[in-house]
DNA sequence: GTGGTCTAGACCACG
DNA sequence: GTGGTCTAGACCACC
């Protein structure tokens, strides 16, 4: 279910985080379905708990996410409008991000086709409801 | 000139790093000017030596400035068209971010503006020559 | 296990490097082994840990370790056909130092003797799995 | 007549070494012939005089030119059999650069062409005279 | 003067 | 436990 690469030098909990929103983003984890436990999670990718607590309540602070006690994990229903700073944090990087592009010689052009590549992922993730 | 968040999580040699590629890329620093020596730069920020040099030894990695021996360093002049293993890394963290941005409700105009935002201040940097 | 002469003009974490790759390459250090910590080392050769933390960067660099985080350095299964900048390189050094050897007198036969040499060690060390 | 590279990490004085080196093992500079005086290669090269005087030591120092007191410096012929101090670290070098080749994956072929392409550049050289 | 190497030792992030 | 970051400060190589 989730591949990680435990020689890349990003975090591994930073790896998951990634996939979970992966996944969510494009629709494969659905608004309220239930991720795997910590424990079972754990197991399957050979991972230690508490590589995986921390994604999850990273996850959860992020608003991807919501904890119900005693149950489990669920995948939060996307709430636009929201979440005001982190949208303020994600603009500086992808500025960030885009003048470095920019500046190594990416143009218009291919900048564009990286967006409308996110669109029809998006699009097919909703489609397969 | 610099100004840097020691109470940052982002280590100060990468925020250095950051920093002096912004202003290369927006031509606050032209190609071959002298970038301040690893001393000097130390006292002003009141920093370490040896973190001045491990941003100034990646950012000559990343082919953004270069070094004469017992003269200094100093920023490359542009090279575009080179750095294929860098350009797709970038993309593909471009992806990423791009996917979340999306998500999280930015409109395909809102990515736009932020293109021109680049493209704007990068012909300003290159017009006060 | 590892002999360094400190007061050689090579650089201690140079040489380090250069004992590793050996090792690695004669196959005395097998694909997937583990690494001695940078803090055991440092004490074993009494030698600051800083300075052992380079030399394992640099070889996680040049691709012949990975590191587990939290867990330790490894030594990279081989993966040839990559690295062509790498091997670019290699064939300039190996182009200056042959024109010199044939210079000061070095025959046919002693050069073809050298690589024999190399292809016997790689054998014995192949072998003794 | 010499082209350096003054933003490579070799050291001018080494990049300098090895020019003279090449061309007096191609048979561009001829036994006895004299070299330009470290103050014209100086104001040539835009060089420091004292990284001049210090290649020219290293080279008499190696058997490759001698100096005339009051005269200049000039190309030593060739002194086959003797330096053999200078052959054994030699020779070190190139198992420690011939181990590398064929771990990278050079082939006793690739190697082969190399000594070839010494041994032609050695013999065009020699037929100018 | 410049950057490069190295030490001694603290603190943090990751698992 | 592991490696990663940082400091304070010494010494060296290069120009």
């Amino acid at each position: 279910m989730f591949e990680l690469d435990v020689r890349s030098r990003k975090p591994i909990y930073e790896q998951l985080i990634d996939k979970v929103k992966e996944m969510v983003q494009h629709g494969i984890l659905q608004a309220d379905e239930q991720l795997p436990s910590v424990r079972t999670l754990s197991s399957q990718l050979t991972v230690n708990p508490n590589t995986i607590q921390k994604a999850y309540r990273e996850l959860e602070r992020e608003g991807y996410i919501y904890s119900l006690q005693g149950k489990g994990s669920f995948v939060s229903p996307l709430q636009q409008g929201q979440n005001e700073s982190q949208k303020a944090e994600l603009r500086n990087e992808l500025l960030r991000l885009m003048a470095e592009a920019v500046y190594l010689g990416f143009t218009a052009l291919e900048i564009g086709a990286l967006y409308r590549q996110v669109e029809e992922q998006r699009e097919r993730g909703n489609n397969s409801d």
